[in-house]
DNA sequence: CTGAAAGCGCTTACAG
DNA sequence: CTGAAAGCGCTTACAG
């Protein structure tokens, strides 16, 4: 096996034409079934592989998505959101059960970020995934819908945004936490996440909880409310904040899980109890939430479902056909963190 | 931007000939700076890209390589390994660095796993990441060094293993955790994880871990061994055995972190306490180590310097140049799940 | 320093 | 059902 056989060395040795080789071997119906017989027997003895370089250039097509995944650079680079791990592993088996390849690579928000994947044909489309600022990266949509780039992304239902962006059903999800912890008699409500245009999908899971608590009559301004990035770090900081603010809480709604569990430290921290003192609710149900003390209950969003969700649309994208959902439902998770009896 | 721009378009705006453009475009010395400068500007304006197809094709060459994930297929599919998870982060940034693609996969042990990669074309080399037992996959390595494929693999330091292996220094780390656990004053060990030919690494980190004790004048049958792959599942039936089975233990070292989240669960459903009754050490410190009740000392296998070290290789390889180090070296994290005084 | 030409290995009209 | 031919968009000897 010195020389990588062609189809040239097929044809020859079958005694066909190059044509019929290439034909045989993508099984067109249109030759003969002897002949494809003998060609892909000729093929697979000689360990025969279609030089992919040279059948995208022909086809103008390849076979290959792009993902995408930025990060807002103020987290610790060496850690990626856990979140995103799980939607890359559902992705990437997405994309093969589809027979497409997966190129990966991780940005700055800061990076020429769209990379140029789709205009150097390495791929026919992106996937983007992200949890920076989205008026930092809005401009940046906007630029590769102008250029008429075919790609999908992970994100906020915010207004006119189109079919690209794929999403949880953020507030429905913080519907269901505000439900759950009013279901367990607490009383004293806060949340912890950015709550701006600029984090949407938080904001969403914001106004949801809200709207949970509204129908038991307690008020959108009742809510505390703090500021934090997805990480461990900034949850923590804030709910000392919060605990510092001097105000009632004995319910905390986290925007993500990685908050969720730096607000459980931080709560401990002061010598307080999860759940007793406090109870605290997150959002994603990240493979640490079973880990944590006490194990995190939290909202679910199903990343098999949402990996599949984003390679079947961008794949519909790219073939010029509608796509027909872009939302996933939220579930809830119920472990220990928020309390199991109702309290007084 | 209706149609994408060739090399070709400039040669015509720049009035030079397409030799030249792509000549220009690589910024080959041998051209002329104010040409250069001129065809470089108009392919700018232009939004031009160089078709990596073509050039591809032409050059032989796909500056991309494949990382190949397979995982145990006994472990559930929707959960990867989060060691793997970190190394992949690495690799993905090693290979930016380096101007490769990355094209990423994974595979169930049994698909036909080196799935043609290089053989396409699609990749220059390959990159083998898993924690499969070594037996089972010994014989795909044999096919694929058989074929003459680029590839490196994350793996054991198992004799006969020629340079495409990169590991840590497992018996290294097995050492450091047994002389951690002595000096804490801990006096009955076990090790949970396989101890096998099966399992190279593991097996090496028992070894070490006996090394160490034996100085202490431990024999090496002294220590109780109970079987594990990397799972917390098997980590708490395992430690669950070595309850059972009535021997006196004091401290576990676990093969994996995996393990030893698993191993602490079991520990503590006994009504038993990390470490005051019974001390546990992990190895890999993947992030969720910090996370655990206790937090887990554990050896730490830096990803991010494994993940380089994996790249540079195997682009060595790729471009047949000797390769330097294959091996590095772990250290030990020291959180309290081992406990912090000596012991009477 | 630049250009004309060949060719990487396919796929796909076109013709029969 | 099959073949001869063109061409995808580059890179790189070769010649000047």
């Amino acid at each position: 096996m010195k020389e990588k056989a062609t189809s040239f060395d097929i044809a020859y040795l079958a005694g066909v034409s190059q044509s019929t080789v290439s034909r045989a071997l993508r099984n067109s119906p249109q030759v003969n079934k002897e002949t494809r017989d003998k060609v892909q027997a000729i093929a697979r003895q000689l360990n025969y592989k279609v030089d992919k370089n040279a059948s995208n250039l022909r086809k103008q097509r390849s076979s290959t998505l792009a993902l995408l995944l930025f990060e807002d650079p103020t987290t610790d680079e060496s850690l990626i959101n856990p979140f995103f791990l799980s939607m890359l592993g559902s992705i990437t088996r997405a994309c093969a059960q589809r027979g497409q390849d997966l190129l990966v690579s991780f940005q700055q928000l800061s990076d020429d970020w769209h990379a140029d994947y789709e205009d150097t044909k390495k791929a026919d489309g992106i996937i983007l995934l992200g949890y920076g600022d989205y008026e930092d990266y809005e401009e940046k949509l906007d630029k590769l819908l102008a250029q008429e780039t075919h790609f999908v992304c992970w994100g906020a239902d915010v207004e006119g945004h189109p079919d690209f962006t794929i999403r949880s059903n953020n507030r429905q999800g913080g519907r269901l936490a505000g439900e759950h912890l009013l279901s367990l008699g607490h009383q004293h409500f806060a949340f912890i996440g950015n709550a701006s245009a600029g984090s949407p999908e938080f904001n969403q899971r914001f106004l949801g909880f809200s709207d949970a608590l509204q129908q038991a009559g307690i008020r959108h301004d009742a809510i505390a409310q703090f500021n934090a990035i997805s990480t461990e770090q900034a949850g923590q900081l804030a709910v000392q904040n919060l605990l510092d603010s001097g105000k009632a809480v004995d319910a905390i709604f986290c925007a993500s899980d990685l908050i969720a569990i730096g607000v459980m430290q931080g709560i401990q921290q002061r010598g307080l109890q999860v759940p007793d003192d406090i109870a605290v609710m997150g959002f994603d149900d990240i493979p640490v939430a079973s880990y944590t003390t006490p194990p995190l209950s939290t909202i679910q969003q199903d990343t098999s479902l949402a990996g599949e969700m984003l390679v079947e649309n961008l794949l519909r994208l790219v073939n010029n056909q509608p796509i027909e959902t872009n939302q996933i439902e939220p579930k809830i998770v119920i472990r220990t963190s928020c309390g199991t009896a109702s309290k007084g």
